[in-house]
DNA sequence: GCGATAATTATTCAAGCGTATAATTTGCGC
DNA sequence: GCGCAAATTATACGCTTGAATAATTATCGC
C-alpha cells in the first residue's frame, strides 16, 4: 500500500517531458501504438497527470505534432549560416539530408503523423501551418538564387520551382524512411543537390556539397 | 426475432468487396477509423463475416494494401501505349497527376497506409514490394530515354534519376493530398512534367503535356 | 425436393482504450 | 515548521475494439 514517491516539476519541463515520451511512443509504436499508458510509462509517469497537463489525448498529440516541426525546421535551417543563395541552399539540402533531421527516428514520427493528417482537420491545419513557412523559406531563398544568378526571378516560376523542390525533398524523406536499406549504397546529399540543381536550371557545381560542408563563415 | 436475409456470394466477389469496404472507411476515416464494424456496415455485412474470410482484421488490412498499390500502379501505366520513351514517359507523369490516381480518395488512403508502414514489419514488406516494381519501372523507361537521346545510360546515374524521380511523384502526391486547396491554381501536371524533364536533363519540350494527351496509337 | 455443407447472422467475451474522480503527497509562502 | 494549494498517484468506469462461438439460412449435388 505504499504509493510511489515523486516530487514536482515545472510546469514547462514536464509538459516537454511528456510531449517527448509521446513522440518517442510514436517513433517505436506508430500512432496506434501511442497510448496514454504506453506514453505515461516512458515519461515515468502515471497515465493521469497527462490529463492534468493537456485537455486530452488528441491535445498531446496536436501539440507534439506542431513542436515536431517546428523542431524540424529549425534543424534543417539552423546550419544555413551566411553567404551567398546558392551556397545557404546548398547547405539547407544537406541538413536536409543528415543527421538529426534525416534519422531514422525523426523520419518514422514524420511519416507517421502524416498518416493522420487527412482524418483529423486540426492535424490538417497544424501541417498546413507548418508546411507554408517551409515553403515560404524555400521561395525566398530560391528567389535571391535568380536574382544572384541574372535570372529575373518571376514569381510564378519560383513558385513552381519551390512546390518542386519541396516534393522532391519529401519524397526522398518517405523512401528513406520506409525503403529501409534499400539506399544504404546511394549517395543520397549528392541525389538530392543534382536533382535540386537540375529543377532550379542553375549548374549542378554552384550546389556542391563541398560548399555546403565548409565551415560557417565567423558571424 | 426476424434474421436479416442475405445471399450467397462467390467467394472472390465478397472478398473485393470487402476490401473495397475497407478502403472506403480509410479513405473517410483513415486507419484509426476503419474499425471491423465499420467495414462490415459498408459491405453492408456483419462483423462476423470479416472473420470467415480473412484470419484477421490486420490481414485484410495487408490485402487490402497490396490490393490498393497494384491498382495505383495498374492506373498509372494503364495509358502508357506505344511510341517514345519521352512519349511513354509524358504520359505516365500526366496519369500520375490526373484522376483516378490524383484524386482526393486514393491519395487519402495512399497517405493513411504510409502512416502505417513504419510500426507494421508486414506492412513495410508490402510496401517495399510495391515499390521496387515501380522504381524497376521507372529506371527501365529512363534507361530508353537515355539511349533514344544518345546519352549513353550510365547505370548508377539512372539508378540515381529513378530514384529522384520517385522520390518528386511521391512528394507531389503527398502536397496535393495534405495541402488541399493550396494547389488550386497552379498546373501539376506541368510543375512535374518541367522537373521530370530537368532531372533527367533533357528538354522540357520533349516531355510536353500534349505529347501526353495524344490518343493512344492504334495497336 | 432433400440433405449436407458452406456462408452468413446473432450474440457474447475479454482486453485495452481514454477519461473521470478521489485520495495522497509534495513544496512553497509565511 | 505549518498549512494550504498544486502536482501526482491510485482506482474505477464506461465504451469500443477485435475476436470467438453458437444459431440459422441459403445453395448445390443428387
Amino acid at each position: 500500500m505504499t504509493r510511489r514517491s515523486f516530487h514536482h516539476q515545472p510546469e514547462a519541463a514536464r509538459q516537454r517531458d511528456l510531449v517527448a515520451a509521446m513522440l518517442d511512443a510514436i517513433a517505436e509504436l506508430g500512432l496506434q501504438g501511442a497510448t496514454v499508458r504506453e506514453v505515461a510509462l516512458r515519461a515515468a509517469v502515471t497515465p493521469g497527470l497527462i490529463r492534468w497537463y493537456f485537455d486530452s489525448k488528441e491535445n498531446l498529440v496536436h501539440i507534439a505534432y506542431r513542436s515536431f516541426l517546428a523542431d524540424m525546421a529549425n534543424a534543417s535551417m539552423a546550419g544555413i549560416g551566411e553567404g551567398s543563395a546558392a551556397i545557404r541552399l546548398a547547405r539547407f539540402v544537406r541538413a536536409s539530408f543528415t543527421a538529426p533531421v534525416a534519422d531514422g527516428r525523426t523520419l518514422s514520427i514524420w511519416a507517421a503523423f502524416i498518416g493522420a493528417v487527412n482524418a483529423d482537420p486540426a492535424m490538417a491545419a497544424i501541417h498546413r501551418e507548418g508546411y507554408r513557412s517551409w515553403r515560404d523559406m524555400l521561395e525566398a531563398l530560391i528567389g535571391e538564387l535568380m536574382l544572384e544568378r541574372g535570372l529575373g526571378p518571376h514569381r510564378i516560376a519560383v513558385r513552381r520551382q519551390a512546390i518542386a523542390v519541396n516534393a522532391l525533398v519529401d519524397g526522398l524523406w518517405l523512401e528513406i524512411s520506409l525503403a529501409g536499406d534499400d539506399f544504404a549504397d546511394v549517395d543520397i546529399v549528392r541525389v538530392a543537390l543534382d536533382a535540386v540543381a537540375a529543377i532550379l536550371g542553375v549548374p549542378a557545381e554552384s550546389l556542391t556539397a563541398e560548399s555546403a560542408t565548409a565551415e560557417s563563415p565567423t558571424a
